[in-house]
DNA sequence: GCAATACGGATTTTCGAAAATCCTACAATT
DNA sequence: AATTGTAGGATTTTCGAAAATCCGTATTGC
């Protein structure tokens, strides 16, 4: 693995997990020193970011960190609907015998992570990335690249707005999301197209929604237009 | 204007264009003596591109020219279909006067470069500007910057496509564009978002199935799923 | 005869310094 | 008082060479 692709990795966990806050500048130095590189592999790594709108750039002003917005989260959950909802139907339409194994095979080892908690960072991972293959393993039949890749894409964002919340809320109630997983994967499997559609829809609003009731638990704003200003979502320093 | 961002420009047209050829290598001393730049610019360039799937890359093997074939252009139209749509019904349900006067007057613009011809390389690129901005126009009231941002990608990657078939085909019937780009304005001003729904698929169905009659005279296979193998849509030199 | 290995050239990747640009603070002028 | 001008330092951007890696060829060993 070359050094480039070293700091994209780093680079994308550190902004998906907010180590790195959302608006703040990426300076050369500062990244050589942390990440223990010269400036070739990290201008690299910078700039496949920005291709993904994960990092913004201003020309010889360098770079810095995306913001983040309740607006933004919307806007990223409604097009993830879109997009999933289309790929669901046509893996339902399309899916075969692997297909089936490994929607069962992924939603078996998500739910053995989620039953050994996420106590541990390591744990947290573990579960993320599982969690992650569940949801491609679902729409892996939709036979279109380019869906895929929207799906990818913001799967991504939605983590960054997912991450802050990974512990256990004070005052909400619980949510059981792992049944929510099993609904799914049995409507998929049943092939009701219709049903699967529905779930899916629902299992990220509820996951927006709960986002955005953590993150502006003062206000009583209407949701789904709420918030203009870029809110601080992952208030943690670099 | 950095050099990167030259780069980026310069590779991105001759990629689109066809002048450097799907599949083709991508050697840091072949272009560095072409755009008279040295390696940093260049790679930085290549990262962005990479990230936008135009061009493809092994580690420590170098880069190259993403290929195309006719499987991932039904992929890209479909995809597209989908995009565009919800994105035109959301620019009807919320558009403003902005939008109407967006619409006309980049329709207008169009019209005129069209009927101006495009002999020349520099027409033709003008007309290619217009069509691009009557398309963004259409859909600019969507609200969303990922649907925007989607529609920006794909719209790349048909270019791609669709340059090849730039000069009147030989045995092809005639067909008018411009027509369908009136009526589609039309029926988005009308607020007909059914039938502009309708009128934006068939106009890339109708480019795509063109696309796929003038790539492969030959063969009688069916459309839609027809070619596997990555097919040379663009034959000039690099 | 055949496979494995070592060599040489071509290519990519990375570094460190030089060049270009931007931002801030301070002084001078209107 | 407000605006313009200007040096200084900080930061990004670019270059050119060094380091690392890959590929094809030829050679060696069995």
């Amino acid at each position: 693995m070359t050094l480039a692709e070293k700091a994209y990795d780093s680079l994308r966990r550190d902004i998906v997990t907010g180590q790195l806050k959302p608006g703040a500048p990426l300076r050369m130095a500062q990244l050589s020193q942390r990440y223990e590189m010269g400036f070739s592999p990290l201008r690299e790594a910078l700039n496949r970011l920005q291709a993904e709108r994960l990092v913004t750039s201003v020309a010889l002003k360098g770079f810095s960190v995306a913001p983040l917005s309740m607006e933004e989260m919307w806007d990223a959950t409604n097009t993830r609907i879109l997009i999933e909802q289309r790929a669901l139907r046509l893996s339902i339409e399309q899916g075969g015998d692997e297909w089936e194994a490994g929607i069962v095979g992924s939603l078996h080892a998500l739910l053995l992570q989620a039953a050994r908690g996420s106590a541990t960072e390591a744990e947290a991972r573990a579960l993320e990335a599982r969690h992650h293959s569940f949801h491609t393993a679902l729409l892996s039949a939709c036979g279109s690249g380019w869906l895929m890749e929207f799906f990818q894409r913001l799967y991504v964002e939605s983590e960054r707005y997912r991450h802050p919340m990974l512990a256990p809320a004070p005052g909400e109630p619980a949510r059981d999301v792992q049944a929510e997983h099993e609904a799914l994967a049995r409507a998929a499997l049943a092939r009701d197209a219709d049903l699967a559609a529905a779930l899916l829809a629902e299992h990220y609003r509820r996951t927006a929604q709960r986002v955005e009731r953590l993150t502006l638990p003062a206000e009583g704003a209407t949701p789904r237009q709420s918030a203009q200003a870029p809110i601080d979502l992952a208030p943690l320093a670099p």
